[in-house]
DNA sequence: AGGTGTGAACACTTTCACAGCA
DNA sequence: TGCTGTGAAAGTGTTCACACCT
């Protein structure tokens, strides 16, 4: 199969969340689609089209079906086993966002390096030692870890973690992280989508001072 | 001035962190800020010369220079007075986050809208009733609100703050947030970054299956 | 020589526009 | 007729390659 971009990947899962969520009939036109992911009729159906013909010409998509080829592209057609790195605050957080679970994201394991976190029981799920972490991936066949500790400890954890195995990461702490190729890592990084938000608001009233014509 | 994408800005960012914690000498060159940013040389002259000249031919760019300018093109030579609404478990591992404080993002007011939590002093900060938020905006004079309800809510608090004529929103609710032109909006959607590492995972293996060639 | 700044080439993504099927 | 699927066009972002300055 053919590259697919991230940006692709991205809106398929809105357009699965939007089709989850649709009391609009039985099908859902690639216009009604885009008005509710906030993107075009022409991109629903290109992204579409990346994988296969799921549409009825002249009628649009089936809802239930199309939310069937959804899931499966998106690999959620089976339960993901998932590890936590870090039970600090994020970590709870985390933790306590039972969302995951009903899309087949199931937390098997948490992780500190703290010995008075260690020992912890989170609803059922104990907390364990950081130098267990190697045993307990392999034993539990965990399938992604989420690294949330603090950014000078990240890469190592992220090495450990590659090295039992591990193809996807999820990783919170506020620094670059390599991986080598083969292993997918995503970047959740507060503190860039704030210096985001800061340049748009400095840029903005510089437009603004110079007289909002652009 | 042209329009940034925001790539450019999130690279910008990066490069900023890589600067703060560079040890190499006063100045540092396109490669070398590259190789530590994972990206190319000729990609770090460009993002740097849609600002302006910063190098010196021959010989890179002064750190403490290029830092000083980085954080002027970012906004982050002022402080930013920001407004959380939520207090659940996401906004009490955001408000603990205090890295924020340090780059300039001062969380000024708490919002939540359930009683039993109103009133409660977060490290000094008392957590303010939901009908509150408005008139707290105006006097607090918030800059940016970071949005941590549950997805049904999120949409209503968007339009009251933006109503309220605040012009940059963090958005952790899962779900799509509709805002007018002129507002900046940034979303962190867990799921989004979780199913997109399922695409991988699933995608890898069917990848593997086929033999691995491509 | 060493390393920036930048037009031009290239690659990737989105939009357009329309043929073709239900 | 209505709406999809898709080549072609347009637009955007990245890489190349080299002139030019120190």
């Amino acid at each position: 199969m053919k590259r697919i971009s991230e940006s692709t990947v991205g809106r398929l899962s809105l357009y699965l969340r939007i089709l989850k969520e649709y009391a609009g009939g039985a099908t859902i036109s690639s216009e009604e689609l885009a008005g509710a992911a906030g993107t075009s009729a022409a991109q629903v159906r290109k992204d579409l089209s990346l994988f296969g013909t799921f549409g009825k010409r002249g009628l649009g998509y089936s809802v239930p079906e199309l939310t069937g080829e959804l899931r499966g592209i998106l690999g959620l057609g089976q339960e993901w086993r998932v590890a936590l790195v870090g039970a600090g605050r994020i970590g709870q957080a985390l933790f306590g966002y039972q969302d995951f679970r009903t899309q087949g994201f199931y937390i098997q394991a948490v992780f500190d390096s703290d010995a008075s976190k260690v020992g912890e029981r989170w609803n059922g799920t104990v907390v364990r030692a950081d130098e267990e972490l190697e045993r307990v991936l392999a034993t539990e066949a965990i399938d992604i870890v989420i690294v949330a500790v603090p950014a000078p400890a990240a890469q190592s954890v992220v090495d450990r973690v590659v090295a039992a195995g591990v193809r996807a990461i999820l990783n919170f702490a506020p620094t670059r992280i390599e991986v080598p190729a083969g292993v997918a890592l995503k970047n959740v990084n507060m503190a860039v989508e704030l210096e985001g938000l800061s340049y748009a608001l400095a840029n903005e009233r510089a437009n603004d001072r110079r007289g909002r014509a652009g």
